[in-house]
RNA sequence: CGGGGCGUGGCUCAGCCUGGUAGAGCGCCUGGUUCGGGACCAGGAGGCCGGAGGUUCGAAUCCUCUCGCCCCGACCA
């Protein structure tokens, strides 16, 4: 294509409501524009990038049997009725009525579309397996959208739905799709990790996130780059830090101590000079049953962080709440600072690092006091469960090898689904035997924007955008220093032609702009090759610089096609 | 939902406190000189100052309401 031609508002200054730096670029680039909160239109740049994504991901998804469907955005309320999430998905959901005064919604997911679908038809074991996905822009109306493209309300996601006859034929879809997305985040040049996820309210068995690492991310994993243990931290498990001393081995009871206003673990810490891994730290939670509301204590050493996903995986409750201070005050007759588990009469999860500790510090449940010589298992009785957060410095626990805690975007999710929507919505064929069961399934999710956003937010340096050639706008930009200058503009015209015909993906820059401009256009949306066409074109020599480190070489004008080549791997 | 910030030409922003007919740089258009890392000179176009109401002789500026956007927190299949 002719740049001169070609509609590409780059930008000279930096947007002043753009913060992250996939954001930041995409917009300085003319990769997008703003429509509206979470809302953004993909100009030419962006079209090409996410459609060349969109192309690596349907060829490895046809590589496995995958099928794509083009299914309805606009959904009527009864399937998400049945399946519960119309309530379910909360304020999430943007929803409309029609004409009628009908309920509809515009989708944020599709199994419910996916099941219904099937359960029309699917009638055999002998249709399964089956692999069904497709690409579609889906709906949610974020709280709060943020980062550009990062977390929006309206997005392009690829996502894929398996149905088997039984639990090892669901592993066999899964597997499948790991391997496949592994191949596509391969293909798309970025780097990612593959981490151990939460299936939490899902109920699903087992779930695997792909996270690129990034500050712009919103969650975070643990890792180790010796043992290539990953795992989201909602569920990550670690051997903690050890203790900073040593507990008294003595069979000793507990016994008050005055701590006038040191409330916190640092505070007491510091007033009876003991390390905060010497002391227990004790949460008061209203844990919610759906029919009942219980509180509980859940404790944990002081230097640790309670894991919600974790304690709602313990207690197996709905979700939980911190206790407000009056409640506090009402079932201990005392403020929080001075809470501790030894007589009270409430259910009491202990953290399984506080299991054989002995002597420990805790809150005396009596204004300004607390317990020193508080033994777990003798002086209270506890759970004993991983309810802890991993935090850095803890270790593998088999090995002892260092753990990582990185910031890290989502950008694709597999998930054994099991039974939930194809019980839910009646979804079952007959097995061999004649009889009727249910169908097993899984989802497997892609945020295509998040891959573009991923690359940029790995690949980016004060020019601008360094894309991974399979995914950029373009592969190669021809700039011809001074367009004016015909000798120069007849050999990058020809150069640019014999590229097209090899089947390379090249851009023309033939743009009566100042050499400088081009550069800086060319650099700022992230072509990864430029060959630039000059005054040394009459000793037939080029210039071809790559994009990603500014490797600047000189070479004749004969050899530039097999350069491009052998860089590009055609 | 709680907290903070911002709406002035296409972009970045000044002007607002202390009211008096709207500015700069970049971009854009015309002409000329230029041409290897965002050129220079000259001329020019472009803004009901987010919207509504109020105070005032007079409002971008003060007051009230409202809409929108960004950021932090809460939330996030």
């Amino acid at each position: 294509m002719l740049w001169s031609h070609l509609f590409i508002p780059t930008l000279r200054e930096v947007p002043a409501d753009a913060e992250v730096a996939s954001h930041r670029l995409l917009l300085r680039a003319g990769y997008i524009r703003p429509m509206g909160s979470g809302i953004y239109n993909y100009l030419l740049l962006a079209q090409r990038s996410m459609s060349k994504i969109q192309k690596v991901i349907r060829e490895e998804m046809e590589a496995i049997g995958a099928q794509e469907f083009h299914l309805a955005a606009l959904n009527p309320a009864e399937i998400w009725q049945e399946s519960g999430r119309w309530t379910g998905m909360g304020q999430n959901m943007f929803r409309l009525k029609d004409r009628w005064q009908r309920d509809l919604c515009l989708g944020m997911t599709h199994e419910e579309v996916m099941t219904a679908i099937a359960r029309g038809e699917l009638r055999s074991y002998k249709q399964l397996p089956q692999i069904w996905y497709q690409i579609q822009t889906k709906f949610r109306d974020e709280p709060r959208p943020k980062s550009g493209l990062l977390r929006v309300r309206q997005f392009l996601m690829k996502d894929s739905y398996s149905f088997d006859i039984d639990a090892p034929g669901l592993d066999v879809s899964y597997e499948k799709h790991r391997q496949a997305y592994c191949k596509i985040f391969d293909r798309c040049g970025i780097e990612y990790v593959v981490v151990e996820a939460d299936s939490g309210a899902m109920g699903g068995s087992a779930s695997q996130e792909f996270m690129v690492a990034t500050d712009a991310g919103e969650d975070f994993v643990v890792v180790c780059r010796e043992t290539g243990y990953a795992a989201n931290l909602e569920k990550a498990v670690s051997e903690p830090k050890p203790i900073a001393a040593p507990d008294s081995e003595e069979a000793l009871d507990p016994s008050e101590i005055h701590t006038p206003a040191a409330k916190t673990i640092d505070e007491v810490a510091a007033f009876l000079k003991l390390p905060e891994t010497s002391l227990i730290k004790t949460y008061v939670v209203i844990v919610d049953y759906g029919t009942k509301q219980v509180p509980m204590l859940a404790l944990l050493r002081g230097n640790h962080q309670l894991s919600e996903t974790k304690f709602i995986a313990a207690t197996g409750c709905k979700e939980y709440r911190a206790a407000h201070p009056e409640e506090i005050r009402e079932i201990f007759g005392a403020d929080p600072g001075s809470l501790g588990p030894v007589g009270v009469k409430l259910t009491i999860y202990a953290d399984s690092a506080l299991e054989g500790r002995k002597n420990m510090v805790a809150g005396a449940n009596k204004d300004d006091y607390h317990l020193l010589n508080v033994t777990p298992g003798e002086d209270f009785t506890a759970k004993f469960a991983d309810i802890r957060q991993v935090e850095s410095g803890d270790t593998e626990i088999n090995t002892g090898a260092p753990l990582e805690i990185l910031k890290t975007m989502e950008i694709g999710h597999i998930f054994k689904l099991g039974y939930k929507y194809s019980k839910a919505m009646g979804l079952d064929v007959l097995n061999e035997d004649g009889k009727e069961v249910k169908v097993i399934m899984g989802s497997y999710g892609i945020g295509v924007e998040r891959v573009l956003c991923g690359a940029v937010e790995l690949y980016n340096d004060a020019d601008g955008i360094s894309m991974p050639p399979s995914i950029a706008p373009f592969e190669v930009v021809v700039t011809p220093v001074n367009i004016g200058d015909e000798s120069l503009k007849k050999a990058a015209f020809d150069l640019y032609g014999d590229l097209k015909k090899a089947g390379i993906d090249a851009l023309l820059d033939d743009r009566d702009e100042r050499p400088g401009v081009k550069f800086k256009d060319a650099d700022l949306i992230g072509i990864p090759f430029r060959i630039t066409v000059g005054k040394k074109l009459a000793q037939g020599i080029v210039e071809v610089v790559e994009r990603r480190g500014k490797v600047l070489s000189e070479m004749p004008l004969t050899e530039v096609m097999s350069w491009v080549k052998a860089k590009l791997n055609k």
